[in-house]
DNA sequence: TATTGTTATACTCTATAACTATA
DNA sequence: TATAGTTATAGAGTATAACAATA
């Protein structure tokens, strides 16, 4: 992780530092990269680790759905997948409704691996939420779910 | 802007969407998208509208503490900054107190055009957090605030 | 020696179009 | 004719290292 000097801060008072949409990009970045760094661990970033919960989650969700969802285009689904599948995490399976599409489900390798990595992702929000009470954790959480959909 | 049919809305119920780390992500990710297109008329990005906003503040930065404030390495903030020169909106001058630093400031056509964007970016701001009240506005500020700094 | 800004370059991520198989 | 997934490729965005000027 970079450590940054912090002589910048000055510019915490311009009024840039006081909009929703900055504030929101430099908690994210910060989210992710702690993310990033802690998913390592598992050979996982955050996309992939996105997409191997969601092949979790007993929704069985096909390719298209999962590119949705992630807004991420099929051809990136397709890469993430792939790597996935390769390290036996993952499978597809044809639909049998439509057989155009491929559901993508967890193999128990997957879900072995995807609880270490959803520790993983806890400890990260520990991490840069710390400083935030329970009240305000789900403060937040209902406001994000608002705005994300 | 894109149309997204709303079929992956049933993934809403997994775990993954309930992880403030991803909501942040999306939010972001909206209000992003929707910002560009505002900005797009007056040929701003986020990017190049955060640097004019920090241009325009009177605090003088650096181009080391731009790049620093926002996340940025000092390579992306030449790109930038040559960007807006070049278009007569910011202003490199030397530091006469260090003579390796150039700070950044608006030019007057700079100052004038960053009054419509940051009403274009005010705009965006209520597309996005329309569904929200005054109050949970504030308080999402608050947080973000305290998470981002 | 260390730092600021610059340049060049490589790497990753994202977006687009064309193809196949199914519908 | 349209859609899901795949492939290839180009474009944008990001990261890295080396250099000149200054400290």
């Amino acid at each position: 992780m970079t450590i940054r000097p912090l002589t910048a801060n000055r510019l915490q008072e311009t009024s840039l530092a006081q909009e929703v949409q900055f504030l929101l990009a430099r908690a994210r970045a910060q989210g992710n990269t702690r993310a990033n760094e802690l998913l390592a661990e598992e050979g996982l970033k955050v996309r992939s680790f996105s997409v191997l919960s969601l092949a979790c989650s007993g929704m069985n969700p096909t390719q298209r759905e999962l590119g949705e969802f992630l807004h991420l285009d099929p051809s990136q689904i397709v890469a993430l997948v792939d790597e996935l599948e390769k390290r036996g995490l993952v499978k597809r399976e044809v639909d049998p409704s439509d057989r155009r599409s491929k559901i993508i489900t967890a193999t128990n390798d997957g879900h072995t691996l995807y609880d270490r990595a959803y520790a993983l992702t806890m400890a990260a929000e520990d991490d840069y939420l710390g400083t935030l009470s329970r009240r305000e954790r789900a403060q937040l959480r209902a406001i994000l779910q608002k705005i994300a959909f």
